[in-house]
DNA sequence: CATTAATCTTGACAACGACAAGATGAGGAT
DNA sequence: ATCCTCATCTTGTCGTTGTCAAGATTAATG
């Protein structure tokens, strides 16, 4: 039985490692991936600096387990934007392009953490599993496109998929560096790749 | 006038700002940007701690420094490239972006240090004038293409060279990351996205 | 040659990740 | 009910880091 959450004082937390994750995430969003220490997350969730070895050996461990979560949110909001979409193979396709960028610019200390090579522990089979999904997800709606666009070797379908990924990965990640608010584009919103005109063409 | 370089046992190093750059540039290739700290540049260069404290007076300005300095490099790698490929159009912008993932593979931690938007100062002018430089160079390889397809409205030649750049940043920056070498492309190597057929169609 | 200012050193401090050793108490065994 | 075991958490410490302050050294200037 979980102690009950109301007694403050006592010596076990009951469940510190939920309690671990979310301060994680929510120092995340105020203080960005250079702010988030495993100090800070053990004092917000009220226990001592060392609290969290047990439940995290390490940072990288921490990290690998918040990138997990951030994966799950990334494949969910994907998932919304593909479902309020029209049916057709381009509207799925690019919606879900769409929920990528959007997941990005509205998360963006989680989409940096997602891709922040050196800080991940990418044996973890959790991250794997959550960032193979994400990875699916894109491809099930490719794979209509490709149909409709009579791409029938397992090469050219691969294609696609990159192709696709690359462009929503790559304006994802231009616009969380900033490289596109400067200089030409200083007033107005920076512009945003089509990726329907791109694959099928301008109307 | 400068010292002779070959006393070694003098104050004053000379050419200090010179030496901690290379220093800093030797100990990303080796370390990676997370191994570089300050104090070990500064032992490498030879000096103490602190040394450095006269020429960049926190970490944030000496990466900002080695950031333009990749930059430059950057864009001599695709103006390399793009001298070696064949005159018309679309074979400029195919080598230019080879140029581009190129150097990315060939030099990841100068890459990953040029696009780590929280670790550089983006207000300094010299970084912002290398960054605007290899902009540029991409801008300048999509003028013929845009012109060859009939492309006229700022708009349109926005979106091409916004697409064209998403893409190669972001397959460079998948590739860097690690995603493309797990599960889907266990044994080959990752494929390569083709900027020609998707420009001009597959033949 | 004397003065000034730039340059480098030494020393210190707070924050960090990580480790070791001990305190605490929850849950099962008897 | 009592004891035992072990997961859990605390306290203390070490080495490293970035940054600041104060002093030492020397280049440059007049």
């Amino acid at each position: 039985m979980v102690p009950a959450m109301t007694d403050k004082s006592r010596y076990h937390h009951g469940d510190l490692r939920h309690a671990l994750l979310q301060a994680g995430l929510s120092l995340l969003e105020e203080q960005g991936l250079d702010g988030l220490s495993l100090r800070a997350v053990a004092a917000r969730a009220g226990v001592s600096h060392a609290g969290p070895a047990h439940h995290f050996a390490t940072l990288k461990h921490l990290l690998t387990a918040l990138a997990a979560i951030a994966f799950e949110r990334f494949v969910a909001a994907m998932d919304d934007a593909r479902g309020r979409a029209g049916p057709d193979p381009r509207s799925q396709l690019a919606a879900t392009g769409d929920g990528y960028v959007t997941f990005a610019t509205a998360n963006p200390q989680l989409f940096r953490l997602m891709f922040s090579a050196t800080r991940l522990d990418w044996s973890d089979a959790h991250l794997q599993e959550t960032a193979r999904a994400a990875r699916q997800q894109l491809a099930d709606v490719c794979e209509p496109v490709a149909a409709l666009r009579g791409i029938a070797t397992p090469g050219g379908r691969e294609q696609l998929q990159l192709l696709v990924w690359s462009v929503v990965h790559g304006y994802a990640h231009l616009l969380l560096s900033g490289q596109l608010h400067d200089a030409s584009c200083a007033t107005r919103a920076p512009p945003r790749p089509d990726l329907e005109s791109l694959l099928f063409g301008p109307p």
